[in-house]
DNA sequence: CTGAAAGCGCTTACAG
DNA sequence: CTGAAAGCGCTTACAG
């Protein structure tokens, strides 16, 4: 590999100045037709490129946004890096990916590390995301996007799934579908988006007219060995429940694992219901119902409102927005 | 947010120079006991931490990993972002992702980008990877490592699956289990991981003293519907196949579904054996036997070369390798 | 319409 | 043991 060749190589071919080279590149400022059209052909000639390292530090941007995530194997986020991918790669930005599992010490230490690379802005995602997690980078003065947040601060976007209408919608498809007697099979209690969507659970309940019934929810580990463990827990009730809603659709798959040990028709004598729509709920059998977003539409919500946040200026910004994305079922056969 | 605080402050303050700061920092020269106490002591109080961008620019080295892939929700690659960057981060450097879509203007184009960016290193993989992809890159010095390509070249470490292997392991364990008339539903033909596999299959029957016939080949789509269809087709030969390869675990799952309509019973009537291991692979009834690589061992060691590339020096470099995979049989129920 | 010079924030030969 | 100065490769006030 040669030399490098940098702007003033351009310059001093073309007969100009860097300042003139630079100008051509931007457009900035008038550049007599001849001029630029001798400078364009010898940054042909040369294959000259800027180098974005050197032009980042002098223009205090580095066109970087910054992915931030429990686990990036986790399939919903790679569907959210595609969809943010999909907005922020045309006027130029690339995406930094961190991976934390989770641990706040990741975290912290991820969010001060694209600190010190000058990222342009930061998308955090973590379990239980809170604003103090991404402190550092509002002290910087860089955007950040938190999904999954409770509420929206300065500095700081939150973009989360709607949960608790999650909940609702489910339990009001069932309901639709004539089931009345409806089980939740959720994990510990906490106040995450598991918590939500049993709220959402019992709103729908109660505007449709139905008793809710405690015995109905049952917690268990958020796996498929859970799923199974909460089901058998509900087929041992003195009068079981005809649908179920889960958690989430690994849990679900446990529950259908139940009922097909026991003979049960799905869904004649049982429906079964979760969340997410991983792959695999479309290719069980039976394939399985469930409620989804939309994650790279989230990831290009995503993307749209980091775009807006580094346009503006001082007296331009607007407040810091909440953004909830509203779910909606995917029918299939199980429910 | 505050004028961010310079090397210059930190000197100034601890009444030293810069370079005396910078080289506390790195310890690449002695500073005495006590001026190194009190440089640190007002780094902490400034909470300075040293701008990458300039040190960079400086440094020529960005301790950025490129990783250009056809599609991150493609669960194959966000597996091989997590173990390329289990071994990465450990010594600072951050991976950028790039996504393709397959098209080859977007592979030059992104390999572009990248070298503008100064990237230290690359990881490509396309769908049919060729080191004309990275050309770019090979020219301006930058490491690659190529996933899936035929062979490696000056610049370029290519790391692969075996999929020679993996068919002729497939194809034995079938053999083992007591099946002899085996089929395979792969796609068109061509030169990629499906053809080695097919491959791998001819090679385990001749040596294991049966005989290849070209009618248990059939080629469909790579997808369920296709699957569907290959099996549809051999069922209706004169003597159907005891056990059938699916060239990947989407097309396995078609001819599970058409086993199902069927009333075939699997795997007694029928073996039915996939490649990938698939999310759903384990989720599905029967669960599906099927042949796994293990894609973030694979991150893992396409990092571990990349670093080791970084650390060369003209003098130690050594010569480009070819990585191989080796999968294994991941046994359920199908087969 | 164009250029010389300063500066983004570091590191590192060079000198003492 | 330490510092002054140059330089990484650009952009942009400032001046003409």
């Amino acid at each position: 590999m040669a030399k490098r060749v940098g702007i003033s190589d351009v310059a001093a071919r073309a007969g100009v100045s860097p300042t003139t080279v630079s100008h051509v590149l931007s457009g900035r400022r008038h550049v007599s037709e001849v001029t630029r059209a001798r400078v364009r052909s010898v940054m042909d000639e040369l294959g000259w490129e800027p180098n974005q390292l050197a032009r980042s530090l002098r223009m205090q941007r580095t066109l970087t946004i910054a992915l931030i995530v429990p686990d990036i194997t986790n399939p919903f986020y790679p569907s959210v890096a595609r969809g943010l991918l999909d907005v922020v790669s045309e006027p130029g930005y690339q995406v930094l990916i961190g991976n934390t599992d989770g641990s706040p010490s990741a975290e912290k230490d991820l969010v001060a590390r694209m600190v010190t690379r000058s990222v342009d802005a930061i998308v955090f995602a973590g379990y239980y995301s809170k604003s103090s997690d991404v402190a550092a980078a509002v002290e910087a003065g860089i955007p950040v996007a938190l999904m999954g947040g409770r509420r929206a601060s300065a500095g700081i976007d939150v973009l989360t799934s709607d949960d608790l209408a999650a909940g609702e919608i489910a339990t009001r498809y069932l309901i639709g579908r004539g089931y009345h007697r409806i089980a939740f099979i959720t994990g510990a209690s906490g106040d995450g988006p598991p918590a939500d969507r049993v709220k959402g659970y019992r709103r729908a309940l109660t505007s449709a007219g139905l008793r809710f019934n405690s015995q109905l929810i049952v917690r268990e580990e958020f796996s498929r060995a859970g799923g199974a463990a909460g089901m058998e827990k509900l087929l041992e009730l003195h009068k079981p429940p005809r649908a179920v809603l889960c958690t989430n659709d690994m849990v679900a798959i446990g529950a259908l694992d139940v009922a097909r040990a026991r003979g049960l028709r799905v869904p004649d004598d049982l429906a079964v219901m979760g969340f997410d729509d991983i792959e695999a709920a479309a290719l069980i059998s039976p394939s399985l119902t469930t409620i989804a977003g939309d994650p790279r539409e989230q990831g290009r919500a995503v993307g749209r409102v980091l775009l807006g946040r580094l346009a503006e200026t001082a007296t331009t910004a607007s407040l810091p927005q909440r953004i909830l994305f509203a779910p909606s079922v995917v029918p299939r056969e199980s429910a």
